[in-house]
DNA sequence: AATAGTTGCACAACCGATTGCGCATTCATA
DNA sequence: TATGAATGCGCAATCGGTTGTGCAACTATT
């Protein structure tokens, strides 16, 4: 803490204060003295040197003699969910109890912007790349691995890195059981459930979908193409869709599988700018959010495992799998009374 | 594209396969090469081998050289309300813009956690910190200072480095005016408005407590201290308050200023669980979130003017301001119908 | 043809840490 | 007392860029 005098103190100047050497110093700092064979006296003087005069490892010098950044990357669509947010908090939550350094970048759900951010993080050496709901995650995979850096997908899958991912599909069954027993309950036509939201080429919204109809299908439920709407996620996008919707069919549909909190979103703004009560329609969202939920007790969540999830994956980045397409699914949980 | 032998390119690679020299290669490559006289054909046959074999900078060794990191380091207290996600992400978009690299760091409203994550930033040789909603804005400022690295603070000031913050008090008087308004619209009692929510120590509630105040000293009515009750921002204490507050008053307030978003969230929640409708009350959130904006839409919100906020940041750090203490103060919108 | 100025590039010294290697001491053993 | 091993530490090369300096070769000037 004393001498701020200029600039930047160095393990030189460490070494030059203890009437010792800059390997020494190097050695006593980084933890390696005793294979070194530094006496425990020297080392400890060193080390309260160092405390006192307020030294820090200049991480750029370390990373380029290691070779190694210490940093780990991850790309991520946005923050403004609390998905998305959760994931973020809780990777750096555990790579900060790990002593490793996190770099975040979102990307707006933008090929370009995913490329041009991996390329940045790979021009920072991080040691992994995490890719999270990335548009094209084996784009990514191929720069990662061009440049010898490992990747991992998050989310949303592809087939050039291991990817740990939700299951969406036997979630999305879960989810619309949940809805077909409220209508049931209400004595109301289980053939009015209407699927909005997502993205047809996105592989989440395509096994929900895969879900969603199996379900039906279960109970003897046929699922016409007019059932689903995948018309992004886009709270606007949502609204102008349940609009079309419900222009077609002359009424509102009796339930929704909402594929998102985003365009539960315009959802609920449509149906209350049209007067309608929210509480009519059984709605599930897939994706969770506890200010929706506390506003409309009623509906249903599925609450991806965040925490398993970001355990998997840490687990990967200690042991990589040896297949690159190795996929895991993390079984995501209902929340919101399901009567 | 070419060639991914095995080990990452360098200069001295580059340097040898166009017959040049490495200074001359990293002339070239930094864009100095016009200074250095470098032929623009040399220039030329060197960014295209660059090109065509993916070479891309060790930005470690280059930061280490030029004793500047390119990294923008900002520590936000979480990820997980819209507030804070936007005041990334169009902090992470801006950087990006101007081609800056950005590390974010949450740190839980912990000054432990804002501490250990400010030494990792100024161990990574940040250019310039931006401490957002710190619980200790000086410690960090000091700590920023003794390793003669700017700082910035957002959305709560200190006294040790520039703020950028929300016209709190300002902000607040129009939010309770409007809540004044529809109390007298609708001939409801004005002395029973709460104010739930926030910090006593934190410097933003003061200010929204102090505007709450004005205003309603400005209609003549008087603020007791039962009116206010800073218990905090997480959901389950303003849960908790508010149940206290209702069991000694025994009866709702006609009103309530709710100081986040989060606090709203406990608040809804403890209101649908008594059976209440939460549209009896009028609220006032400071704060604003667009999904609760959909579920409610008699809510009247701010909204903190981020993209303003930043801009104003960015200024800052492309010319520091003279006075260390300078404060600049944003004004918020008030969103959803005042009437 | 000698001199001065310009053009075009390469040399080499850094930046601050890490690490293989080697050289003195000291200690144990014969 | 000589010999081998263990102890304790410093030397110097290295990671991959950046940048001050210098030196040819070429052009313009008188």
């Amino acid at each position: 803490m004393s001498s701020e005098s200029s600039r930047k103190l160095t393990i030189y100047d460490l070494a030059k204060l203890a009437n010792s050497s800059p390997s020494t110093v190097s050695a006593v700092l980084n933890g390696t003295w005793q294979r070194r064979r530094i006496s425990r006296k020297l080392a400890k003087r060193i080390l309260e040197l160092a405390e006192r005069e307020g030294y820090s490892t200049n991480m750029q010098a370390r990373a380029l003699r290691r070779d190694r950044s210490g940093i780990l990357g991850m790309i991520l669509p946005l923050y403004d969910n609390r998905y998305f947010s959760s994931i973020a908090q809780v990777f750096e939550a555990e790579a900060r109890r790990r002593g490793i350094f996190t770099i975040v970048s979102c990307t707006n759900r933008d090929p370009a912007q995913e490329r041009e951010a991996a390329r940045m993080m790979l021009a920072y050496r991080v040691e992994h790349l995490i890719c999270t709901g990335a548009t094209d995650p084996d784009a990514i995979a191929e720069m990662c691995s061009a440049a010898g850096i490992a990747s991992l997908n998050l989310d949303l899958p592809g087939t050039a890195a291991p990817s740990v991912i939700s299951a969406n599909r036997e979630g999305a069954r879960r989810l619309t059981d949940a809805l077909l027993d409220r209508l049931e309950a209400r004595r109301a036509d289980a053939a009015r459930v209407l699927f909005i939201g997502g993205r047809a080429e996105d592989h989440n919204t395509r096994e929900r979908i895969e879900g969603f109809r199996q379900a039906r299908e279960k109970r003897g439920l046929a699922t016409a193409p007019t059932d689903i709407v995948t018309c992004d996620y886009a709270a606007e996008k949502a609204q102008a869709a349940l609009e079309a919707y419900v222009d077609r069919e002359g009424r509102l549909p009796a339930a929704m599988f909402v594929n998102s909190t985003i365009s539960l979103e315009g959802i609920v703004r449509w149906l209350r700018l049209g007067g309608h009560d929210v509480n009519d329609i059984i709605m599930g969202c897939f994706d969770w959010d506890p200010l929706a939920a506390a506003f409309h007790p009623r509906l249903i969540m599925m609450r991806q495992d965040v925490p398993t999830m970001i355990a998997r994956l840490f687990d990967w980045i200690d042991v990589p799998p040896e297949d690159p397409a190795r996929r895991l699914e993390v079984m995501p949980e209902i929340v919101g009374d399901p009567m």
